[in-house]
DNA sequence: GACACGTGGCC
DNA sequence: TGGCCAAGTGT
């Protein structure tokens, strides 16, 4: 491990990314930005974070924060039990530990949405703590530092990588290069006042930056020597892992239905599928299925015709989704709400928390129609 | 252990 | 284009 933590130390004191939660050591805020970067690329989440920090500076003002306003800024983010989790422990640190965020490996790992990456990067990054992390950058630069051709998915490989992980954090105190106490850059300060979170990071930004997924930079690796995989040529090969097949694509119809200046929007049950999320009224169709038939099975008489709007394509995990946009022209009847739809006007339409597809085409309504 | 959970970018 | 991947967690 002495061999691999030092070089790795000096890359990451010359290399890192100048991230906006990387010139905080608020517990809190590390905490936002790792949950934030769940599944979820370094270059989506900088706005969101910027954005949820000055809204929510602190638990307090999270906790006293109403949910409808904690997910409209998670709008596009995806996985959205992340943004309530995050609700959920913010009240929770607030009730009982008066918005004090707990310094504890096992405290901080007991909070909602907070599991064993989660913490680790908590308690190092914030904490100064050896508590290892292991992501999908992580999983990949060590399988191919130790050349490790197991499947990533078996518990026995990911008992094995925690352990790297583990002994290299547990180095990093040791190793700091001496050379870097001397630099004031704050990439080198950062490195030398918390080596087991500059590790911690290093490891990330490794995978992240050098070695990718595909074509990785070996020449520019700081371990390119030490690299197991790369001496056998198969560093690209790594990490063996297993994906789902993706399912075939469905059919959705959705329309758009206004009247006098307000549309229709259906907000989702819970427990489902981005549950308490609002989105136009639509239903799943059979590739046959006639779009001003199903219109009328759902809102009643009182539809007379549907165009074709727009088709917009979307995935959830592996499910692919082909969306297809009706606007309804309606006669004088009165229209059958399915549950859970209301009448929003424009304000609403904006205001209210869509999914990522549905906000496309709210934001095209209402770019399109100023009344 | 397997599966569900969102979305965007890349080639 | 379609498949793969991304700073995982909860059930």
């Amino acid at each position: 491990m002495e061999t691999l933590v030092s070089p790795l130390l000096t890359w990451f004191a010359d290399h890192a990314r100048d991230l906006p939660w990387r010139h905080t050591r608020d517990p809190y805020a590390i905490w936002v930005s790792e949950v934030m970067l769940q599944q979820t690329q370094v270059a989506t989440v900088v706005p969101y974070w910027e954005r949820w920090m000055r809204t929510f500076p602190d638990v307090a003002a999270l906790a006293r924060a109403p949910l409808e306003r904690v997910l409209k800024l998670w709008e596009g983010l995806g996985y959205y039990t992340r943004a309530r989790n995050l609700h959920r422990a913010a009240r929770l640190l607030y009730r009982e530990h008066g918005g004090q965020f707990p310094r504890d490996f096992e405290s901080v790992r007991a909070l909602p949405g907070v599991g064993r990456y989660t913490a680790g990067a908590i308690c190092s990054l914030a904490f100064h703590q050896p508590t290892p992390v292991l992501d999908g950058n992580v999983a990949r630069v060590l399988t191919r530092v130790f050349d490790l051709h197991l499947p990533l998915h078996r518990a026995g490989t990911q008992r094995r990588l925690w352990a790297l992980a583990e002994a290299l954090v547990g180095a990093a105190p040791e190793q700091v290069p001496p050379g870097l106490r001397r630099r004031r850059s704050w990439r080198a300060r950062r490195v030398a006042e918390n080596p087991c979170g500059a590790l911690n990071e290093a490891l990330m930004e490794l995978g992240a930056s050098v070695c990718t997924p595909r074509q990785p930079r070996c020449p520019d690796c700081p371990w390119a020597d030490r690299c197991r995989a790369r001496a056998r040529g198969r560093a690209h090969l790594l990490p063996r892992r297993r994906r789902p097949a993706m399912a075939a694509p469905r059919r959705v119809l959705a329309w758009v239905c206004e009247r006098r200046g307000r549309v229709l929007l259906r907000r989702r049950p819970a427990g489902g599928v981005n549950a308490g999320l609002w989105e136009f009224p639509g239903v799943p169709a059979a590739a046959r299925t006639p779009p001003l038939r199903a219109a009328r099975a759902a809102l009643g008489t009182a539809v007379q015709r549907v165009d074709p709007w727009l088709t917009t394509r979307y995935t959830i995990t592996q499910h692919r989704y082909r969306l297809e946009v009706y606007r309804v022209e309606l006669n004088g009847r009165p229209v059958t709400l399915p549950t859970g739809c209301r009448w929003v006007g424009r304000g609403a339409l904006e205001r209210l928390t869509l999914t990522a597809a549905h906000r496309r085409v709210a934001d095209l309504l209402l770019a399109g129609e100023p009344a």
